[in-house]
DNA sequence: AAGAGGCCCTGATAGC
DNA sequence: TGCTATCAGGGCCTCT
């Protein structure tokens, strides 16, 4: 699923749900994600209250009173469902929308509270659970990722400085996370589409008003893709289970094709590999 | 050293 | 119906 305002959006449904409760119980069914989960993993958590629910970039941050992080990164395919205890005392899945019931296969981890528990859900794995001992520790796992698009360190000056002279295509350095942090295969295409930039133009070849469009439509895309609740294209949800609905504001991404939004635009969406990614573009607006 | 490509894994879908 | 091939939103490792 995950960009970063699907994980955003994940974040703060966590906080509404599981900030200030005691982890009563820690279930590991399947240890097996592209890490294993830590042997100890259950003896770190237990009795001990979660402060609150962070994110940097595409991970997940779970802050514990025992100054240990658990840093959770949802891969491909990484769903956590929210799911409360009714009257009668049983947990069941109540969502608040009309929410699809809880896979029945896949499901890793189970963190259990009083009232409610949270359970982590993966069919493809490519997600992890680390923990960390405190927040030095944690904040060296970063160190190799680049600023986040909102980050003020994300500016003209280091975008210039990162993209004069390399022969990288534009494309592949938006979703290359040592440079810019939390955009993935989506919002580059969405992302260079507002720019208009082709996106296999390399970088050496962009000017300094492209790289302001990219400052800003960066910065746009990832804020509306977070208000309308992130994007589901296949297994999305937030964690009462509800779909986002950023998918229908696509301007090019799965709209090959299709004809160009742009008003006065008489473009078509094509769809182009870029190493082993696909990526939308017009072919009109976004000209070579 | 920068940059491209392969790979981890399962499931959904398309085509025969 | 049931096979096979292709594709999927990430990130890390290896090779050139």
């Amino acid at each position: 699923m995950p960009e970063l305002p699907e994980v955003e959006v994940v974040k703060q449904s966590l906080n509404k749900k599981i900030k200030e409760k005691k982890v009563k119980k820690v279930l590991v069914r399947n240890r097996n994600l592209r890490k294993k989960v830590p042997l100890n993993f259950q003896n770190i958590l237990i009795n001990e209250k979660i402060l609150k629910v962070g994110r940097f970039s595409k991970y997940l941050i779970l802050h514990f009173s025992n100054n240990k992080k658990c840093l959770i990164h949802l891969g491909m395919s990484g769903t956590i469902h929210f799911i409360k205890k009714n009257k009668k005392n049983i947990i069941t899945n109540t969502s608040f929308y009309n929410s699809p019931k809880l896979p029945k296969k896949h499901n890793h981890i189970e963190i259990l509270f009083d009232d409610c528990k949270i359970i982590y859900n993966d069919p493809r794995r490519f997600g992890f659970f680390e923990i960390f001992e405190n927040e030095q520790l944690l904040k060296e796992r970063f160190d190799h990722l680049g600023p986040e698009p909102f980050n003020s360190q994300f500016n003209l000056n280091y975008i210039c400085s990162k993209l004069m002279g390399k022969q990288k295509n534009i494309k592949n350095f938006l979703i290359d996370q040592s440079f810019v942090s939390g955009i993935g295969n989506i919002y580059a295409s969405e992302i260079l589409f507002l720019s208009r930039i082709n996106p296999i133009k390399k970088a050496k070849n962009l000017n300094k008003s492209d790289y302001k469009n990219i400052l800003i439509n960066s910065k746009k895309v990832l804020n509306e893709a977070i208000n309308k609740g992130g994007s589901t294209i296949k297994d999305f949800k937030n964690i009462s289970g509800r779909h986002g609905g950023f998918q229908s504001e696509f301007k090019v991404y799965q709209r090959e094709g299709l004809k160009c939004k742009r008003s006065n635009c008489v473009g078509i969406i094509k769809k182009k590999s870029i190493s082993n990614r696909s990526t939308f573009f017009c072919n009109s607006c976004q000209k070579e």
